[in-house]
DNA sequence: CGGAACATTGATAGAGCTCAAGGAACGTGG
DNA sequence: CCACGTTCCTTGAGCTCTATCAATGTTCCG
């Protein structure tokens, strides 16, 4: 039974915006259907022209790019809310690859249908613009990161910041959140080597700061890992769900 | 005398869409006028909310972020046709500097106006999504170079996209363009230290793969560049130009 | 001429990488 | 139920790359 969009259970959440039963209507006629896939499973890859479009419903993928010397960067962790496929959708290929890390429940929509959302709801074209926005936000963000801190504040840096976009999909309980990637996923995410992450994991293990086993993660103490991370929690209000 | 839309010298080139004549009149409604700035000059700053747009008409900008650790990350290197402070106008507030490397010329665009783009002109807004998507890209790029390569690769990886992007929009002869950065700039780019920026441009010199003085960047043989780069040209045909 | 901004070079230390080996957890098939 | 393979995590050793510190050179401008 597929979910209709009137009940999506993401939209209950305080993080996103509600939108108008003309907005709905429309989305329920831009949704295919629903695509629930295994964990490990490739959702999108790099160089393939993918028809549809996804919002993720439930679970956690990771967004990456493979150079030709065969290294991975990890572009960023996939959580709920989030748009997938947009860049075939307007530059005609995904410039990176996508997969399941979790089991997922994707809602899926029709590429061609793009055009008509801009034309007939520029509300919904303007709230894709945003999400694009924030995304270069966090980009940028993460560039800053990789280019000028030292493996300890980057590793800081980014689990506060997943455990941030945990607590606003509500995923978290106080600072304990799910944390379902490898070391490896981690170590591709940061720009450093699988060994040195474990190490540096381990450094903040032993000064208190965090706890990661069983696939959850603990921030122990907000106050040093953030003046690690050297970031302020910015609140970034409510958010457009597409 | 401000240049009339339809006259835009940069939609002139082949890397820009041609566009109606109802979207003309609709540009030249929505631009404000005109902004000259001298180098040096910040455009947009960091935290603030400024009621302008801009399209980057001429010359050469950086774009920034400032750590809390006084560190400095460029974005990306600001070129014409670039369309600027979009963050502001969707999120509120910039989350990053831009200043002038060169004299510039911006157009001026009202902020306010944006949401007419988007109700009444579908085909911009859907541009606009466009320009931020493939900004995206760039910057997922950046991050895999950053994450993932050594010294040398990433500054024939930086320098290759340079040019690139020079010859797009037409300052470059050949295999020469413009440079008008210091290898400071460079240095926050690649998230290297200024020394070891220095250090690598001479090996990279003294093994005649480029030249890079009076401002001017010579790429000398592109092969070797490209190997290291571990990149395609990638042609990613016309681009709107807002 | 003196100062400022930028480029260059050498010396030294340290952060992070690679290589190598082993341990723990888990699923599968005999 | 045990043996074995696979995947992931952990730890040590040595070496490389890059940062930092410090000094000098160059160009340009007031």
């Amino acid at each position: 039974m597929v979910t209709k969009c009137a009940n999506c259970p993401l939209r209950q959440l305080d993080a996103f915006e509600q939108i108008s039963g003309d907005e709905l209507s429309f989305m329920e006629k831009f949704k295919m259907g629903e695509l629930t896939v295994d964990q490990g499973t490739p959702i999108l890859m790099q160089g393939s022209n993918s028809p549809q479009l996804f919002t993720v419903l439930k679970g956690m993928g990771v967004r990456y790019v493979t150079l030709e010397n065969g290294r991975r960067q990890v572009i960023n962790f996939v959580m709920p809310g989030e748009f997938l496929g947009l860049q075939a959708g307007v530059m005609g290929e995904m410039k990176h690859s996508i997969d399941a890390t979790t089991d997922m429940v994707l809602c899926v929509f029709d590429r061609s249908e793009l055009w008509n959302l801009f034309k007939q709801q520029p509300q919904q074209a303007y709230d894709l613009t945003w999400l694009t926005s924030i995304q270069e936000h966090f980009l940028g963000d993460a560039l800053a990161s990789i280019g000028q801190m030292n493996a300890e504040q980057r590793m800081c840096w980014g689990l506060l910041r997943f455990l941030e976009r945990c607590q606003s999909v509500g995923l978290a309980e106080g600072d304990v959140c799910p944390m379902p990637y490898t070391q490896q996923d981690l170590a591709d995410a940061l720009g450093l080597s699988l060994v040195h992450t474990n190490k540096t994991l381990m450094k903040l293990r032993n000064q208190q700061i965090l706890s990661w086993r069983d696939g959850e993660l603990h921030i122990l103490d907000r106050e040093k890992a953030l003046s690690h991370a050297m970031i302020e929690i910015e609140n970034i209000g409510t958010r457009p769900l597409i």
